[in-house]
DNA sequence: ATGAAAGCGCTAACAT
DNA sequence: ATGTTAGCGCTTTCAT
C-alpha cells in the first residue's frame, strides 16, 4: 500500500505538499504540482480514507436502515438515496432490520463507532429513548420520530380517502379493507382514511376490515377471509400493493374476475404494480423521491444547515389502472 | 465523543490497560478490568472503529457491487449478504452500478481507499485488468473472472436444457426463446440451453429466438413480435422471470390463454414468480444462497484460508406451476 | 500486571 | 511556496 510519505520522498517535497496538491488548499508552484501528480499516478496512490477519516472525523458515509431490502419499495428507497449519496461523495452502508428493535440496536450502535456521518432510517420499533443520544444527524423516512429529526414520509391518509373515494366513484356499493400492521404508523393512517369515507355509510361493519400484515400471503388470505363473510363485497382497498397482489390471487381463485366482479385498489405504486394481470390501480406514493429528499435533506443537516423543513409529507397521485373499472 | 484517554484517566489507569480489558489480550488484574469496564459503560464509550481501522489496516466492512438493487435477483442476494456480514460483525457498503463500467470503477476505487476487507461483485463488463491490482479479495457472483478470483454462480446452462425440456414435455411442439443480452454470461449459456434442445429439431428456425435485455418490458415486447411472426408458437422459455413475466402480459393482451394456448417458464426463481397469475413455472437458482456462499468464500478469503473450491457452480431447479400445462 | 511511547496515514497550524 | 510537527484514537512493543 503506497502512503503518502512514499510519494512526497519520490517527488522530493514534503507530505505537506503531497497533501496539499492532492486537496487543491494552500499554494504550490506548478511544477512541484505537476510533478506531485505525476508520482501519484505512477504510484497509484489512493490517499487512505480512513486516516483522513481519524482527522477530520467525517468518514464520508452515511448508513440505511431499512427493515427489508428484498420489499420493492425499499429496494427503491435505497436506490434513491445511493444515488444522491454517491454524487456527493458519499458511501452507503446497508442496514436490513427485519424490523427486528435488537438488530436496529445492534446496526445503530455500529455506525455510531464507524462514525458515520448521517443516519437515513426506516423504523416502526425505535423510540425516541433510543437514538436521543446518537450525535449523528438522522432522518426518518415512512414515519416521524420524536425529538428534533427531520423526516420524510407521504400522505398516506390522503392517499386512503383518494383510494376508497375511488372506488365509490367506480360504483362500488361495499368496500373492504385489508390492513397493514397496526403496529405500524402508516397503516394506522390508511385504515383511518378508509373509515373517514367509509365509516359513516349504512353499509359499513367492522367486518369489511381484515388485517393483514404488509405481506403478499395476508393479502390473499384476508382477502379470502372477507369473501367468505361478506359475499357481496365489490371494492377492496387493500393496505398496500403487495397485499393488493395477494389480493387479485385471491379474488382470481375463488373464479371471480376483477374488476368485473370485484375492483381492487393498492399503495405503494411499486414498480410491480403495472405487471399483474390485471394492471393494479394504486395510490403512488415517490418512492425513489423520497430517498432522494431523505438523502438531500440528511446531506444538509450533516453540513449544519438549519433544515427548510423539518417534516416532509409529499403528495400522493391515484394512478387508475385496470383493476378497478 | 468518549475517547480511550478519557476512559483511562478516570478509572486511573494508562490506555494500554483499557484497550487490554476492550480486547480481552494481555493481563489484566481482575479488580483493575472491573473498574474499567464501569466506567466504560459509565461513559457510554465506544471505541472508533476509525482508529481500530488506522491500527490493523482491517475496516471490518465489505463492499457490494451490483447492478440494480432493485432488481428482486439483486435484492434477494443483497439480503443474504447482509444477513452473513453482520453475523460475523462485518457491515456491507452498498454499490449500485447501473451496470455501467464507469460507475463500477468509481465505486471500486472508492471501495480501496475505504479500506474494505473484501468485495462481492456482480458484474458483466469488469475485466481483469480492472480488478488485478487490487489487494482486497473480490468474490464474483453470476460470473467467473479471469484470474484467481473465487466465484459463485449457478448452472445456467443446464437449467435451460431443463427449462425447454419442461417444455417439451409438456407437449409443446413449437418453443422460442427470448434471451438476455448477449453481453451477459447467463444470457448465453441460457440461449446456448435452449439451442442444445432445440437446435437439431426440424421446426426449429433462428426466428424462434427473440432478443431481451432482462427487463420486463422487453419480454412483453419480444412476445409480440415473436407471436406475430410464428403464429404457432406453443411455448416459450424466458431467459428470466421478469422477462417472463412481460411474456404472460404479452400473451394475454393477445387475447390467449397461459398455458392452455401456450406454455411459459421463466428462469430465477425470484419471489415474485409466484405471484403473477398464473404462477409461473420456472427454473429456480438458490438466490439467498448464492449469497450466503459467497459471502462465506469472501470470508474465508480474508482470512488468507486457501479456497476449499474456488468456482462453485450451485444447482438449480425445476418448479413447476401453472404457466406450463 | 501495568505504563510509556512509537506509530498507523493523514491534515493543519506554524515555521521558514 | 514549502517543510516540520503535533495530533486524530487506538494498538502494541518494550520497559518496569
Amino acid at each position: 500500500m503506497t502512503t503518502i510519505r512514499e510519494v512526497a520522498k519520490m517527488a522530493g517535497v514534503s507530505v505537506a505538499t503531497v497533501s496539499r496538491v492532492i486537496n487543491g488548499n494552500g499554494k504550490v508552484k506548478q511544477a512541484t504540482e505537476e510533478k506531485v501528480r505525476e508520482i501519484i499516478k505512477e504510484l497509484n496512490y489512493v490517499p487512505s480514507a480512513i486516516a483522513v477519516s481519524l482527522n477530520n472525523k467525517k468518514s464520508k458515509t452515511i448508513g440505511l436502515m431499512l427493515p427489508d431490502i428484498t420489499n420493492p419499495f425499499f429496494a427503491e428507497l435505497a436506490k434513491g438515496v445511493e444515488e444522491v449519496a454517491k454524487e456527493n461523495g458519499y458511501t452507503v452502508i446497508l442496514c436490513n432490520t427485519n424490523g427486528d428493535l435488537q438488530s436496529e440496536l445492534d446496526h445503530l450502535q455500529v455506525l455510531e463507532q464507524k462514525y458515520v456521518d448521517g443516519i437515513i432510517l426506516s423504523s416502526h420499533t425505535l423510540s425516541y429513548s433510543d437514538v436521543e443520544h446518537i450525535a449523528t444527524p438522522i432522518v426518518s423516512i415512512d414515519r416521524t420520530l420524536e425529538g428534533n429529526f427531520p423526516s420524510v414520509t407521504s400522505n398516506n391518509f390522503q392517499g386512503a380517502v383518494m383510494a376508497v373515494r375511488h372506488l365509490l366513484e367506480k360504483g362500488c356499493k361495499k368496500i373492504a379493507h385489508i390492513s397493514g400492521p397496526q403496529s405500524i404508523r402508516t397503516a394506522r393512517l390508511r385504515l383511518q382514511g378508509y373509515l373517514e369515507v367509509v365509516g359513516d355509510l349504512d353499509w359499513y361493519t367492522e367486518a369489511l376490515v381484515a388485517d393483514g400484515d404488509y405481506e403478499i400471503k395476508s393479502g390473499y388470505e384476508a382477502t379470502r377471509t372477507l369473501l367468505q363473510m361478506n359475499r357481496d363485497i365489490d371494492g377492496i382497498f387493500a393496505g398496500n400493493d403487495l397485499m393488493a397482489v395477494g389480493c387479485l390471487k385471491a379474488i382470481h381463485s375463488l373464479g371471480l374476475h376483477v374488476p368485473r366482479d370485484i375492483s381492487v385498489i393498492g399503495f405503494d405504486g411499486i414498480n410491480f404494480s403495472k405487471i399483474t394481470i390485471p394492471e393494479l390501480s394504486t395510490i403512488s406514493q415517490p418512492i425513489y423521491d423520497m430517498g432522494l429528499l431523505a438523502t438531500n435533506t440528511l446531506l444538509k443537516a450533516m453540513e449544519g444547515q438549519c433544515y427548510e423543513q423539518m417534516v416532509y409529507e409529499l403528495d400522493v397521485q391515484l394512478i387508475e389502472r385496470d383493476s378497478t373499472k
